[in-house]
RNA sequence: GCCCAGAUAGCUCAGUCGGUAGAGCAGAGGAUUGAAAAUCCUCGUGUCGGUGGUUCGAUUCCGCCUCUGGGCA
């Protein structure tokens, strides 16, 4: 695990190199295809060469999600350990390591009508009103919801619509899963990239985001536009870096400007999933900004990494 | 050289009919159950360009200086 541009994709090939491992790909943005450059995606020699998976799976217009994620990950690691190999998870969309160790709760998944349909009403009253008529049917979620949260208002409404039932009773009952945690399945070395100074993270992510530029970036956009039924609504098209560049190309602001915001998205990105990895239980810290501080070289992380599997205690 | 307009938070700017100032963006912290590279919440003391003057009191009015635009020579 890690923030964008710190060094995964580089670290688990290093890794490959003494682990007889299969990459999971643990991220929201390398599962569609098409977009290469702006998601960073490790290029076509690396993907030849290393043993990798869910990458490409998904056309753009096609939303994949954290649950879509679990239902995929789960029997792949399976998979993996039946060959008597470790499956390598790699990526920085915390959400869905998250829902491989938390598991999901029974809820429907999403549905594109009904999500249109609260759109609608909530364009035309705002979204502290949807709070109100969510206060109404569901009082728990409406409570740890903000009025302006339109996303979870948006999906506790749902819910709702879907089944007649509330998200917090259906979140509550114990034993209904969609998704299972994992328990002690596996034997886990949670290994997180961490910065002690975000200046170093902050460099390469401006260096990267040009480099994106001059591998092409926006030529990449122009092919996802010429398709004709992509639009920033979807997921896809709302990661960061398209997102910029196709407001860009609709005439919003100048090319500068479309580039400082790209990098302050990303930059605001990076701090997100710091948010989420300070405080991560049982993390193994390796400090990128700070070489003293952490394993040696590559060969030390990984003997630390299986004396703490050996100390691991087995059920 | 002369005339005009600016000079306020890291950036772009608002404002104070004279009682030491506030938005957006950036930044920082946080939340995170089928969109998560998403979505949302919280956080604003800065010689109000410098210097003299008027005033109980000046960032605000007046003079001079410096710098930056624009115009005229």
């Amino acid at each position: 695990m890690g923030p964008t541009a710190s060094g995964k994709t580089d670290l688990a090939a290093r890794l490959l190199d003494y682990l007889p491992a299969e990459i999971i790909s643990v991220d929201s943005a390398l599962v569609y295809r098409g977009m290469d450059i702006g998601s960073a995606k490790p290029d076509a020699a690396f993907l030849a060469r290393a043993p990798h998976h869910l990458i490409d799976i998904r056309d753009p217009g096609d939303p994949y999600s954290a649950a879509d994620f679990a239902r995929d990950a789960i029997p792949l690691m399976a998979e993996i350990s039946g060959r008597g190999r470790i499956p390598l998870l790699v990526g920085g969309t915390m959400l869905y390591f998250r829902v491989l160790l938390e598991g999901l709760a029974e809820l429907p998944p999403s549905d594109p009508e009904i999500r249109a349909a609260i759109n609608r009403e909530a364009e035309r009253c705002g979204w502290p009103e949807m709070h109100r008529q969510l206060m109404l049917v569901d009082p728990t979620t409406a409570h740890q919801l903000h009025p302006n949260h339109s996303q979870r208002i948006q999906r506790a409404l749902e819910v709702y619509r879907l089944t007649g039932r509330t998200a917090s009773e259906l979140k509550q009952r114990a034993g209904h899963w969609t998704i299972r945690p994992m328990g002690d399945a596996y034997q886990l070395v949670q290994l997180g990239l961490l910065a002690h100074s975000r200046q170093l993270l902050h460099e390469r992510i401006a260096r990267r985001f040009s480099a994106m530029l001059e591998h092409g970036l926006i030529e990449e956009v122009k092919q996802l536009r010429q398709r004709g039924d992509l639009s920033v609504d979807l997921p896809a098209i709302r990661a960061v870096g398209y997102r910029q560049v196709w407001d860009w190309l609709d005439g919003d602001g100048s090319c500068d400007e479309m580039v400082e915001r790209a990098i302050a998205a990303t930059r605001q990105l990076a701090k997100r999933q710091l948010t989420w990895l300070r405080g991560w239980p049982e993390l193994q810290a390796v400090y990128i900004d700070d070489p003293q501080s952490g394993p040696r070289d590559i060969g030390e992380l990984v003997a630390n990494s299986l004396k703490f599997l050996q100390n691991s205690p087995i059920y």
